[in-house]
DNA sequence: CTTGACTCTCCTTTAAGGGGAGGAAATATA
DNA sequence: TATATTTCCTCCCCTTAAAGGAGAGTCAAG
């Protein structure tokens, strides 16, 4: 056909010339031999050379679709020896599926942040979507008159369990926290269940009873300082749920990491905000 | 705050209890102390301990949410530092754009191969898109009076080109093809051009020309055995562009790998089809 | 004092090749 | 034919972000 043509004994391409026909590199080709994916059609015993024909072409052709498809080489593998193919597309499906999900939910995120940062706003809050385990916790509910007030009633209620059960141990690590059982923000006479984790279930008293919360998925924001900044807090953590494609699914919880009791200083008091969610 | 709450030193925890806290595997923990990402607020000499604050805690929830948002961990590194935070993510925001695209795309072509699968073919054809590298070729353009009558006019060509340079070489490896001039399917009097690369120019003859090809990407298949098939060929190609967000951007191009100058029987004929493309 | 739980470092593994060293072989040029 | 250049080989290390495990040291409780 061509007016040049070498002629050699069956078309034996090298290396080198299959990778250009072929638009893969010789590192490529190479690494499909080690792993047996696609093996020339001989190899030299003495140099180790190798030498492809155009029935590996083929091969090849498929190999790349199959990549371009997003299979692994071991999914392409099954694929071209016909070992459960639809299994292994299928669940190559879901699996493309689930990362277009991911994906659309970090570009959210990642506009979401950008958005942040140019109002200006230091990016004090962040937002962490997190699995919160099963644990069982005493709680008491109660109506607080106020949002400051509640916390002079905590040892109160510490003091209550520990006399029902003397030998009760709280969960290590410690887990404490209060629900809002309002569906609004109130100033006064706030609905409110305060709970810590325990190690196992123990005797309840008149106010006190013991419960297993089940696992959650939660967005978690951490605020750091006095409670009076917490509202900010809550503000950017149901924008954030807003924005980035979940629905709040449940009351929030304030989870205490450091606050009077072992830091003198409001500035270094350590609040989780918990708020439950589902993707929508 | 807590009844049982023990009092140690400056609230240090240990990696167990600060892995818990912050639903962070211990493994993770670690490797983040050993590339510099999070250091442990102490370390102890003697036996390599190490202990974290709630400082760690606020710094880690940071990087969780970074990493949530896609960053790699020397992205979350240079953002935590401040150096270039907005340019870092810039690029990332391009990044996950470009990978859901991609994303896309595989999906696409899963279902377009699944559904292929299942109609019983047997996927005689795969689709690969490939960027075919700029060339320099001699080129005839002429019409065929039938689709199978032109390749008797092949040899004559050949002679001609090396009539006027007898010392031209042909690019290696070898590329050579027909592109169809026609805008709809023909039988007869088919526009056609034939093409041959070459290592560089040469003198032109009265019906042979020289140029240069700019690169292009092409969705690429295979077609093997005899030219009768070729439609078939051309009909999925065709589909598959049209299915997975493509325009044909380009007269097709049928390149010539195996045929009758090397075998004999038509049923080892190789044939590829490059069809210019661009994405939607 | 012992037991069990916890922690340490060090090594290997993952996917899909990329980069380069050092050496042998094939091809091109003189 | 002799040399020079290109191509090819194997072998080793590198990449991400940890996970898994071996073997040894450490801590707290009974």
């Amino acid at each position: 056909m061509s007016p040049g043509r070498e002629r050699w004994v069956k078309d034996l391409y090298r290396i080198g010339v299959f990778s250009k026909i072929s638009k893969t590199t010789i590192k490529t080709l190479r690494y499909y031999d080690e792993i047996g994916l696609l093996k020339p059609a001989q190899t030299d015993c003495d140099n180790g050379y190798r030498y492809y024909t155009t029935d590996q072409l083929v091969t090849l052709h498929r190999i790349v679709a199959l990549r371009q498809i997003g299979l692994s080489l071991d999914e392409v593998a099954a694929v071209l020896n016909g070992i459960q193919a639809e299994a292994v597309l299928k669940q190559r499906k879901s699996e493309i599926e689930a990362r277009l999900k991911e994906t659309r939910d970090q570009l959210s995120r990642l506009n979401h942040y950008i958005l942040e940062m140019k109002e200006g706003k230091k990016m004090n809050y962040n937002a962490v979507v997190k699995e919160l385990p099963e644990c069982i916790v005493y709680s008491k509910r109660f109506i607080a008159p106020s949002y400051d007030s509640y916390f002079a009633l905590v040892p109160a209620i510490g003091a209550e369990v520990k006399a029902a059960n003397p030998n009760l141990k709280c969960a290590v690590p410690e887990y404490c926290f209060i629900e809002y059982h309002d569906s609004e923000y109130k100033e006064k006479n706030i609905n409110i269940e305060y709970c810590e984790a325990v190690v196992d279930f123990g005797v309840a008293t008149g106010t006190i009873k013991f419960k297993k919360i089940p696992a959650i998925t939660a967005v978690s924001v951490m605020h750091k300082g006095p409670y009076s900044g917490l509202k900010d807090a809550y503000a950017f953590t149901y924008k954030w749920i807003e924005e980035n494609g979940y629905n709040a699914a449940g009351n929030p919880r304030e989870s205490y990491i450091d606050g009077i009791w072992n830091k003198e200083d409001e500035a270094d008091w350590l609040t989780e905000l918990q708020v439950p969610v589902l993707k929508k």
